[in-house]
RNA sequence: GCUCUCGUAGCUCAGUGGAUUAGAGCGCUUGCUUGCGGAGCAAGAGGUCGCAGGUUCGAAUCCUGCCGGGAGCACCA
C-alpha cells in the first residue's frame, strides 16, 4: 500500500538524526553546567525564509531565575544568552547549513536545496495520496444528513452534510476506517400531517420531476400546517372544520400505528418520493452514504431497550401511577449537581420518543458495524438530548460510550430570523445551487469564451457548488451562520472559487509545458537561489499532513478550509511573481515545473477532502 | 434558576499560553494590460482582542467575577 510510504514532513524521517543530535548537544551542555533544563519542544521556525526547526529557552531561563542562579536579567534576555551558550557549544552538524541564536530560540536550518526537493518530490510520489495518515485501528463512524421525510431538503441540512461529508473525508483520510451513515426521519406527526392532506385534498395531483415532487410535499406540509393550527382569531365555524381535520389527522395515525395497509402504503410511497430526492442532493454533494438507518426501524426495537433498562433498575417505571418511564440521569450516576437530569424514554401511552430511538440506534452502530467512535453531526441545540443518550449508554454499559462524540454545529438561520418548515419559511438548497449554476454561467459567458458549451454547466455546477460548499466550512463548527446568498455565492477572495482558480492557473502552465521534460528531470534540481514566493509555496505544501491530522483530530474542516486558501494564495502570489514558463535556466525551469505540479496536486487533494470539486478550467 | 456557547478592524471571521508590527476576506483608498488565465497580484488606511481582577518570567489565549448576545433544560425532533 502506498500509505506505508508516506510520513510526515515536519516531524519525522529525514532530519530525525539531526534533531536527535542537537538535543543530546544541548542536554550534554545543560548539565555540564548545571542548567535546569525545561522540555524540549521543537516547532518550525517562523518568518525566516528559510527552513528548519526551533526550540526556546524561555523555560529554562524561568527556571533558573526561580532557583536564583546567575544574573539578574528578564527571562527573554537570560534565554537569548543561553540559546547563544548552546549555539557556540553545538558548532557544525552534517545537513544543517546553520544555527542561529534569535530572541531566546535556537533556530536549526535545513539547506535550502534539500528540503525543497525533498518536499516536492514527496508530493509527486505520493499523488493522490499525499498527506494521508498512518493506518488506524479503529472504526469511526459519522452520522450526518438527517432530514425529516416529507419536508425538502434546506440550507440547514446542506450545512450538516457538508460538514459530515468533509469531516467524514478527514477522519477517513487520517487514517480511520470510517463508515457514513444517514437518519432520515421518517415517523411522527409532521410525517402523519402530509399524509392527512395528501390524501384529503391532492391524492395523484403530485408532479413528476423528483425536486418537484419533494419540494411540493414541503408545500403541503405548510398548508397542513396553516389548516390545523389554532388561530388567534377565528369563527365557531372555522374552530369546528379545524376540529374536524384535526380528528381526521389523529385517525390517520392510529390507522398508521395499527398497521392499517392502506395507510402503509401510502407512507411508504410518499417517503421513497423524499428519499429519491435526499438521494438526489447527496449525489449533487458527491456524498455515498454506507448505511441508512430511518426511525421507522429503530421504533420497535427502542420498545425492547426500555423493558431491560427498567429490569436493570436504569430507567424507572412510573406508568402505574399514571406517568411515562424515565431514567434519572444524575441520581443513577451519583452525581449531585444537575447535570444530565431526568428524562422520559417512553411516553404514558407507550410510544416511543427520540431519545429511546437513538438508544436503539447506538446499539445497533455498536453490536452491527463495530464502531469504536461514534460522531454525531447534529445542530448544537440538540446538545443536551445527545448528552442524555450518550450518558444512558454509560449506565446500560456500553464502553464505547465514552467514544460518542456530539459534533455540533451552529444552526443556519435566515435575516428574517428562524428558518421554519412549518411556516414555509426556509431557503432550499436546489434552489441556491440552481442560482449558483446560473451566476457562475453569467461570469463564464464573459470571461471563458474559449470553453465548450456542453462543459459550461458541469463547470458551472462545480465551481457554483464549490462557493457554497467553501462558505459552509469557513467558519468554525460552533458559529451560527446567518445565510447571505450574495455572500455564499461570492467568487472573490477567501472562497471556493478562488482556490479552484489557483488550480486552474498551476493547470494552465502545466499544459502548455513540455509536460515530458519535467517528469524526466533528473533530482539534481533547486540548486539555485530560491524565491520568496517559492519558499512560501513550498512552506505551505509541507503542512499539508499535518493540516490533515489536526483537522480530523478536532474534527473541525474549518482548519483544513482555512489552509486550502492559504496554499492557494501562496500560489497565487508565486504565479504572479515567477514566470515559470519563462524561466531561462532549464534546470531551475524543471524544478519550477514540478514546483507547479506538487502545488497543483496538494490543491487538488485539500479541495477533495472539503467535497470540493477541482476544474482544469473554469 | 441551572447548563452550554459567543464577545478580536466598519462588517464576516481566523488566531486560544511564548519570536518580526495581533492576521485574513469583504468594504474603502492607491497602483499593476505590448508577459504561464485579472475569479488574480502589490500596497495603504482601519484594533483599549467586552470590562475588572488574578495566575505566570510572559495572557487575545488559562482562572474568577461582572456586563452584553444566542441556545438548551420531562412525555417534540
Amino acid at each position: 500500500m502506498v500509505t506505508c510510504q508516506v510520513y510526515n514532513l515536519r516531524e519525522k524521517t529525514m532530519f530525525q538524526k539531526e534533531q536527535q543530535l542537537i538535543e543530546d548537544k544541548i542536554k550534554d551542555f545543560a548539565t555540564a553546567n548545571d542548567v535546569a533544563l525545561a522540555e524540549l519542544k521543537w516547532q518550525p521556525i517562523p518568518f525566516s525564509g528559510e527552513w528548519g526547526f526551533a526550540t526556546s529557552f524561555f523555560q529554562t531561563a524561568a527556571n533558573e531565575a526561580k532557583l536564583g542562579k546567575g544574573e539578574k536579567a528578564p527571562v527573554p534576555q537570560k534565554a537569548q544568552a543561553i540559546a547563544e551558550q548552546v549555539r557556540a557549544q553545538i558548532g557544525s552538524v552534517e545537513g544543517i547549513s546553520h544555527i542561529e541564536a534569535v530572541k531566546g530560540y535556537l533556530n536549526v536550518y535545513f539547506k535550502t536545496s534539500d528540503y525543497a526537493r525533498r518536499v516536492v518530490d514527496e508530493v509527486l510520489n505520493a499523488g493522490t495520496e499525499f498527506g494521508r495518515g498512518q493506518k488506524k485501528s479503529e472504526t469511526v463512524m459519522v452520522e450526518y444528513a438527517q432530514p425529516n421525510t416529507l419536508h425538502s431538503f434546506h440550507i440547514g441540512h446542506a450545512r450538516n452534510t457538508i460538514l459530515g461529508e468533509a469531516l467524514a473525508r478527514l477522519v477517513e483520510f487520517a487514517g480511520y476506517k470510517t463508515i457514513r451513515a444517514s437518519y432520515p426521519g421518517d415517523l411522527g406527526l409532521g410525517v402523519i400531517t402530509v399524509l392527512w392532506i395528501y390524501e384529503r385534498f391532492y391524492k395523484g395531483q403530485e408532479p413528476a420531476g423528483v425536486h418537484e415532487r419533494g419540494q411540493w410535499l414541503a408545500k403541503l406540509y405548510v398548508e397542513a400546517t396553516a389548516l390545523l393550527e389554532k388561530k388567534e382569531v377565528e369563527t365557531a365555524e372555522e374552530t369546528a372544520k379545524r376540529e374536524e381535520y384535526d380528528a381526521e389527522r389523529r385517525e390517520v395515525y392510529h390507522k398508521w400505528d395499527a398497521g392499517d395497509a392502506d395507510v402503509r402504503e401510502l407512507w411508504r410511497v410518499t417517503r421513497e418520493w423524499s428519499l429519491e430526492e435526499l438521494r438526489e442532493i447527496l449525489k449533487m454533494l458527491d456524498v455515498k452514504m454506507d448505511v441508512w438507518f430511518y426511525e421507522s426501524e429503530v421504533d420497535e426495537p427502542s420498545k425492547a431497550i426500555v423493558d431491560e433498562l427498567i429490569a436493570k433498575d436504569i430507567a424507572t417505571d412510573e406508568r402505574p401511577e399514571g406517568g411515562a418511564v424515565i431514567v434519572k440521569i444524575d441520581e443513577k450516576l451519583g452525581l449531585t449537581k444537575e447535570k444530565y437530569r431526568t428524562n422520559v424514554i417512553l411516553r404514558r401511552d407507550g410510544t416511543t420518543l427520540y431519545l429511546t430511538k437513538d438508544l436503539a440506534l447506538a446499539k445497533e452502530k455498536f453490536e452491527k458495524y463495530h464502531v469504536d467512535r461514534s460522531i454525531y453531526v447534529v445542530d448544537v441545540r440538540q446538545s443536551m438530548h445527545l448528552q442524555q443518550a450518550f450518558a444512558i449508554l454509560k449506565l446500560w454499559g456500553f464502553p464505547q460510550a465514552e467514544k460518542c462524540y456530539h459534533l455540533g454545529y451552529g444552526f443556519v438561520s435566515l435575516p428574517e430570523g428562524a428558518m421554519s418548515a412549518r411556516r414555509g419559511r426556509v431557503v432550499l438548497f436546489k434552489d441556491v445551487a440552481d442560482e449558483a449554476v446560473k451566476r457562475v454561467l453569467s461570469v463564464e459567458a464573459e470571461k471563458s469564451a474559449d470553453i465548450p458549451a456542453n462543459e459550461r454547466e458541469k463547470i458551472a455546477s462545480q465551481i457554483g457548488l464549490g462557493a457554497l460548499v467553501y462558505s459552509m466550512l469557513s467558519v468554525d463548527n460552533n458559529k451560527d451562520i446567518v445565510f447571505d446568498i450574495n455572500e455564499a455565492l461570492a467568487f472573490d477572495g477567501r472562497t471556493g472559487p478562488y482556490i479552484q482558480n489557483a488550480y486552474v492557473r498551476a493547470n494552465s502552465i502545466l499544459k502548455r509545458a513540455d509536460t515530458q521534460t519535467f517528469k524526466r528531470s533528473n533530482v539534481q534540481t533547486f540548486n539555485y537561489e530560491l524565491t520568496k514566493h517559492e519558499i512560501e509555496l513550498i512552506e505551505q505544501i509541507s503542512r499539508f499532513p499535518q493540516t490533515v491530522e489536526q483537522a480530523a483530530n478536532e474534527y473541525r474542516p474549518m482548519v483544513m478550509a482555512a489552509y486550502a486558501y492559504d496554499l492557494a494564495n501562496s500560489f497565487h502570489s508565486f504565479y504572479h511573481a515567477v514566470n515559470v514558463l519563462q524561466t531561462d535556466n532549464e534546470n531551475t525551469k524543471n524544478a519550477r515545473l514540478r514546483l507547479v505540479s506538487a502545488a497543483k496536486q496538494t490543491i487538488e487533494n485539500a479541495l477533495r477532502l472539503l467535497g470540493i470539486q477541482a476544474p482544469d478550467v473554469m
